[in-house]
Order: C-alpha cells, then sequence, then structure tokens
DNA sequence: ACGATTGTGGGGAAAAGTGGGGAAAAAGGG
DNA sequence: CCCTTTTTCCCCACTTTTCCCCACAATCGT
C-alpha cells in the first residue's frame, strides 16, 4: 500500500529517490513502466507486476490483440532496483514520455507508485478533482 | 464519535497537538488526507480510512476512472502517527492546500476530525449555518 | 492550594536529500 | 578483434530535515 505525494530533484544522472517508506515494498525490485493512459512513469513492485502481466495472459483476447497488448505492457517496461541512497535511474524514453526535467513528484497509488512532473501532476490533480467531487456527491 | 472545536497553534515545526480527547480512538495510527471537496485536512483512524479504501475498491468503476480516484485518495494520504506530546507533523503539501498558517482549528466530525484555517472555518460555519436552518425547519 | 494534565517550545541524535568520484561495463570506431 | 570513449553503477561525503525526547509554564480539577 502506497501513499502520500513527495517531491524531489532529478540529479544530474538522471537519478530519482524513493520515498523511505516506500522502499521495504521495492527492495524485491521494481518495474518501470509507461503509466496506462496518463503520462506518468508508473513504479510496480516486481510482484505486483508479474500479478498484471499473468491476468493479461489469462484474458480471452484474439491472437492480435494480445500480442498488442503484451507488446505495449512489456515492450515500455524496465526492471530495476535502487541504489544505497534508495534512488532508481529513470530510463530516458520513459522519462521523456512523462515530461519529467529536474524535479519529479512521487505519488503513492495504492498498488503502485507514479512519477509525475510537475505540471503533468498539478493538471492530474484538476481533473481528478472535478471527477471526485461528482462520485463523491452520490455517495460513496 | 468525536465532536468539539478546538483552537491551537501550529509551531515552527509545523506540528499541531490532536486534543486529548481524542487520542484514545486514534492511537493506533492516522491518516491525513484533504478534506474531499473542502479546503482542509481530514484526519481518519487508520481502520476508518482503511474502511473508505475498500469501499472505492468495491465500485464498479472503469479503469480510467478507478485510476484516477485511487491516485486522488492515496496520493493525498498520509498516514502517521502523533510523538508523545500528542501532536501530529502536518505535510507541507496538506497544509498548502488547506491554507493553514500558524493556527488551526481542529473539528470533531463524527468519524473523522478535520483541520481547518481561521479563516476557512468561519467561512464553513458560516455556510453551514444557513444551510442547517433551512434542513432543521424541513425535520432533519 | 496542590497535583496532574495540557499547551508550547526547543535540543540533539538519527535519518534522509543531494551531489560527486571512480571502477566496471558497455558501446563504438578503426 | 582490440582499443578508445562513453555510460552505468556502486560507494562515499556533506548538508538539511525529521523525529524523539526533555523541559517549562499555564490550566484544570479536586
Amino acid at each position: 500500500m502506497f501513499n502520500g505525494e513527495y517531491q524531489y530533484k532529478v540529479d544530474e544522472k538522471g537519478r530519482v529517490p524513493l520515498p523511505p517508506r516506500f522502499r521495504r515494498q521495492l527492495r524485491e525490485g521494481v518495474v518501470l513502466s509507461k503509466g496506462m493512459g496518463e503520462k506518468c512513469i508508473a513504479v510496480y513492485p516486481i510482484r505486483e507486476w508479474k500479478r498484471l502481466s499473468d491476468k493479461l495472459a489469462e484474458q480471452t483476447l484474439t491472437g492480435a490483440k494480445l500480442r498488442r497488448l503484451t507488446r505495449a505492457m512489456h515492450g515500455s517496461a524496465f526492471d530495476t532496483s535502487f541504489d544505497g541512497q534508495g534512488r532508481v535511474k529513470l530510463p530516458d524514453t520513459l522519462r521523456a514520455y512523462a515530461g519529467i526535467g529536474d524535479t519529479a513528484i512521487v505519488v503513492g497509488a495504492n498498488a503502485r507508485v507514479e512519477l509525475w512532473s510537475d505540471e503533468g501532476w498539478k493538471a492530474e490533480q484538476a481533473a481528478a478533482e472535478e471527477q471526485a467531487s461528482q462520485i463523491i456527491e452520490g455517495g460513496v
């Protein structure tokens, strides 16, 4: 379970710290991939990633669709780990995809962690607030 | 069950005391998050927050909406606890969101506790008073 | 009036954020 | 295929922040 929002600097070597409270759950390895649909980097504990991967394989899909999803899912995924200071190196392609410059917002999102650019996160928050109010009024 | 309204100073380290009467129910841990819709900080006993989190998971939502709500809910949530003097450290992002300066109003709100800035609380009270009178006239 | 509890402040140890050096590995060109 | 250049990865170091504890003064209840 990840939660909270943290701001970190991305150093000259493209490294981003993960919040200390997240590290225990990520020690066994992490997988970085494109956020599905959103312009962010998704960070999964290796176990959670495997779970999602299996789930995809179980789906009853036609050959072409399955191949395409598999490709999309695994093609943008990098499995890595963090250094002694708790930092991960962001692959350049993902960093560019999320538009992350020299600061990154790290967001806990239950089973996964997400990395956002400042602007991207602001925009997402604004969008979420609108949507949330509609649903909450309806009685979550 | 939390009742009452208390005013406290926020010290230089960003700490706010919780009323002694509340502490027993919060000893197992607290979750701070954005007040839904309102500009305040919501304080939940860890158990209550888990209940809300589960409730969200039960909702039948499309992938994109679910991801967005999960992100909003968990991203603004910080689980923490209070120190020996019964104080919690407010995360900067939440403090800014609620516009809390060097004083905070602590309000009991049934299953949760809310933290308000002086101005925010005054405004909320005024709005509530108006709405309440309408509803009470109607027989609750 | 007295003791206990509470609001408020602050000091110091520990942890976290940030930056950088150098060895190992990888990539590229001749 | 080998040598050179670049990149990656691991470690060390410094600074700032956080967290835990102690302390004092005001308040409350008895």
